[in-house]
DNA sequence: TTGAAAGCGCTAACAT
DNA sequence: ATGTTAGCGCTTTCAA
């Protein structure tokens, strides 16, 4: 704020009316006669006014502010989602106000307690697996809340997500299906992060039903990034048996992997197949094109929108939908070598 | 805002004080007696209480809420700048408000005055040349503001970026002394866009400075999308003689040229060159990597949040900075072929 | 060291 | 159709 923004009251002497006249016109136009209508709004423009948000959050109790934690905003996983969600709140007047947690619980607490400081009406958080103490802050403050990335049938909680142990279990299975049995995991880190946690399940999962020993498959858990993913490729390479597939808990990881493969002199998928998670967009662009979980970004975040402003609205009206992935064939996937 | 939320006077009445004491505790912590300050801070505690931000807004006429306006979301350009910038503010306890234009400068005004009614204490805007209102409003309302993306060392503007014309021909004069004198250009949409044209204009420079006639140089403007960008090749390849180099005004057109040029079968950079701007992560990823302008993303988004800042909290104390941005050779530059 | 009271900009009864 | 008035939650003099 600062000292040169005009306020009701500036634009109620301009205009020679009361500031509730001024209020009126702004948010019901129609209870105010056409012609005072018409002076008001040239006061308006001729100061530039814009409504403080501070004073009118006090007098309403609603600040039209819906906040947003993602785990990141540096790589591109959120990005669209994030920004159909956005688009859909504008076009209710809706403001978006954009925390990240960089996958940390503590700091992901952190970023609520700031929104909510700020008055968001209401919360889009991704995953639904957090610490005790942030669900009581949620539950106490009975804050609407919707959850995305993941989705949970039986819980009261709000969803717009997806089954992420059925899609680890069908991408495990195309694999097994290509021929491979000797397998590696290269999983994103499972504490605190139910979709991490979900996909691997759903993986071993699936392998062990096709009667692979589990105990025979290396699982490795390490951060989102390129060099992460390039230092879990040089634990699995020097494994004997070397596996002939790596599945990897997402695209950023399947990424690192196929890049420090080639970078290695091996060839993908000749000596070694990879697949990926969420594709994004770089999963189509990388030599070969990935294999992957193709997560329905933009509509999630939509339908997120929809949802969450009817619960804010009417509380209790909000549902939770489950959307559906479909896997992407591409090159980085094939029958293992001899 | 919702009802259940603690209020000052809810500690107050908890911790047997007044509803300033807590304030202080807040505030001013030193300035309350240990005692007092424990008993207050256990009651905050208990109940869960955050302060109102509209509320102190009013009061202080300060929001700590800083905006930022980019271009787009939805592809990683400036995710990565976005979110040290955003850590750089938290650090210092400022939100960020985050709103996108989508290129477009009538939205980007629109979203300006959402963030000035939110009360924004300054702003940060993605390249310096605006429509006339949008520039006038700023004035008139004096919002501390800071331009990143770009620099312009005459003006009375702050700015925390590069110099895109120097860039623009430094990698003109690389594509030319690998021996390329048949170019064309791909550029994005210089309307409004200041970054675009100034990239251009110094690519055109280095040409023409080269003794190569300008008028045989085929500049296409087009959006940042891949698709777009195949759409450019299309109309590029067709030509005669054939342009063994194009230059690409960002790194999102210059990958979809290289995988519609590979997609067609041609062979970059056998048959054609390509270079891009920029340097997101995709940039290494291509095949063949693409050779680019990297720009300083992370160090630009720090330094801005720390300029900005300082700027609104002492008006006049904020300084411009000219960041400097180098080539990354990689492989989708070669000679020209026969 | 603490409390009382005024006021920040706005909206929403209630009056007129 | 318009004006009056009383807060919304917080900070900040000014007193005590």
């Amino acid at each position: 704020m600062n000292g040169n923004a005009p306020t009701l009251d500036d634009v109620a002497r301009a205009a020679g009316v009361s500031a509730a006249t001024i209020s009126r016109c702004i948010n019901s136009p129609d209870r105010v006669a056409e012609s005072t209508r018409r002076r008001v709004q040239d006061a308006i423009d001729q100061l530039g006014y814009t409504p403080n948000f501070g004073g009118r959050a006090l007098a309403t109790r609603r600040t039209n502010i819906v906040g947003a934690v993602i785990p990141s905003m540096a790589n591109a996983i959120f990005a669209e989602g994030i920004q159909a969600f956005q688009e859909e709140l504008s076009r209710e007047k809706v403001t978006l106000l954009i925390g990240s947690s960089n996958y940390d619980p503590d700091y992901e607490f952190e970023q609520i307690q700031t929104l909510i400081s700020h008055g968001a009406d209401g919360l889009l958080l991704v995953g639904s697996n957090r610490p005790e103490r942030t669900q009581r802050f949620l539950d106490a403050r009975r804050i609407p809340t919707l959850n995305v990335w993941c989705y949970q049938p039986g819980s009261d909680q709000l969803f717009v997500g997806f089954d992420n142990c059925r899609a680890g279990a069908d991408i495990a299975h195309l694999v097994i299906e290509s021929g491979h049995r000797n397998l590696a995991i290269v999983s994103g880190i499972c504490e605190g992060n139910d979709r991490a946690a979900d996909r691997l399940a759903g993986m071993k999962q699936a392998i062990g039903a096709k009667g692979i020993d589990l105990s025979q498959v290396t699982v490795l858990q390490t951060k989102y990034s390129f060099e992460h993913a390039a230092r879990a490729f040089d634990t699995i390479i020097a494994q004997s048996p070397r596996p002939t597939a790596i599945l990897a808990g997402n695209d950023v990881l399947a990424v690192g992997l196929i890049e420090r493969a080639r970078s290695l002199g091996f060839s993908v998928p000749g000596d070694l197949s990879v697949t990926g998670f969420d594709d994004i967009s770089v999963a189509q662009f990388v030599e070969p094109g990935l294999t992957t979980v193709r997560v329905p970004q933009v509509q999630m975040g939509q339908r997120a929108a929809e949802e969450l402003l009817a619960e804010i609205r009417h509380p209790g009206s909000g549902k939770s939908v489950e959307m559906l992935t479909h896997i992407i064939r591409r090159g980085s996937l094939g029958p293992p070598s001899a």
